[in-house]
DNA sequence: CAGGAATCGGCGATTACCTCA
DNA sequence: GGTGAGGTAATCGCCGATTCC
């Protein structure tokens, strides 16, 4: 719509050939025909510019990235160029350190993605390691109640053999029988929630959790390893979602 | 004061040209 | 010497902000 002062700019341009003495300024009357043609001439004429201007350009666009007008002009004055080559030349600059930005982004995107891999995996490992050392230990917390859990049976047995036998002692007799019952049972129900596949329940069920906080601290720095710190769990609140992510679709795979 | 036209400068995409391997 | 790739100055078309009337 009004973009013909961009055309006007355009046409309008002195080129650095100037500084040679063929001094060129397009009219605002000029055809579209003839400025296509003046262009292809224009190109013929374009040079690079001098190391001295790249130099000061340079140095001007470490201190700011874009120009003043003021500036502008004074740096065009100073190089020999036209306001509207050092527009140019920063427009230019700031795609070209944009793009290397990316890159450089990229790049530390990339590096922090491997590190995560990295610890994923060990985090994985870990835990595989810690299911086993629990099941290890609920073998060995389970024998000797099994043991003690027959052997209580027979003197229920027992037990109640002499209540029918001696029913005037009766009460004594069926109270200790309770005693001896209850606790193995509860323990029984306990074992069951270990084999639950949730770190959580396994904790609250298996260990009675504030009840018992040195079996907690047992069970937490059992690998003795820096991964368990409650920031680096943080971010992995679900380790069966991540597990999922990795089994059904490596949703890393579109990197390489 | 509101609103449309004009101006300015920036950006992304692209072109034209040059240099170099 | 021809050629393709990469770099860079410049162009084009568009947009948002600001100024002018």
């Amino acid at each position: 719509m009004h973009n013909y002062h961009n055309m006007l700019d355009h046409m309008e341009y002195t080129y650095s050939a100037e500084a040679a003495g063929e001094v060129e300024t397009y009219s605002s009357t000029t055809t579209a025909a003839s400025a296509s043609a003046m262009r292809k001439k224009k190109n013929k004429n374009t040079r690079r510019f001098s190391d001295e201007q790249i130099k000061s350009l340079e140095s001007m666009f470490e201190n700011e990235t874009r120009l003043e007008p003021r500036k502008k002009l004074q740096l065009a004055r100073e190089l020999g160029l036209q306001p509207r080559q050092i527009a140019i030349w920063f427009q230019n600059r700031r795609a070209r350190w944009k793009s290397k930005q990316l890159e450089r982004d990229y790049n530390i995107l990339r590096s922090n993605y491997n590190n995560l891999v990295s610890k994923f995996d060990a985090l994985k490992k870990e835990k595989q390691a810690l299911l086993l050392q629990l099941q290890k230990l609920n073998d060995i917390i389970q024998k000797p109640q099994e043991q003690a859990q027959s052997s209580t049976s027979t003197q229920v047995v027992k037990a109640a053999n002499s209540m029918d036998s001696e029913s005037e002692n009766g009460d004594t007799i069926k109270c200790e029988a309770e005693v001896k019952l209850s606790p193995s049972m509860e323990r029984s129900e306990h074992v069951l929630g270990v084999l639950s596949d949730d770190d959580t329940s396994i904790k609250v069920a298996y260990f009675g959790m504030e009840d018992e906080p040195s079996l907690l601290n047992f069970v937490d720095h059992a690998d003795g390893g820096s991964l368990t710190s409650p920031e680096e769990w943080s971010t992995f609140e679900s380790d069966d979602l991540l597990a999922q992510s990795t089994s059904d679709f490596q949703w890393w795979d579109f990197w390489s």
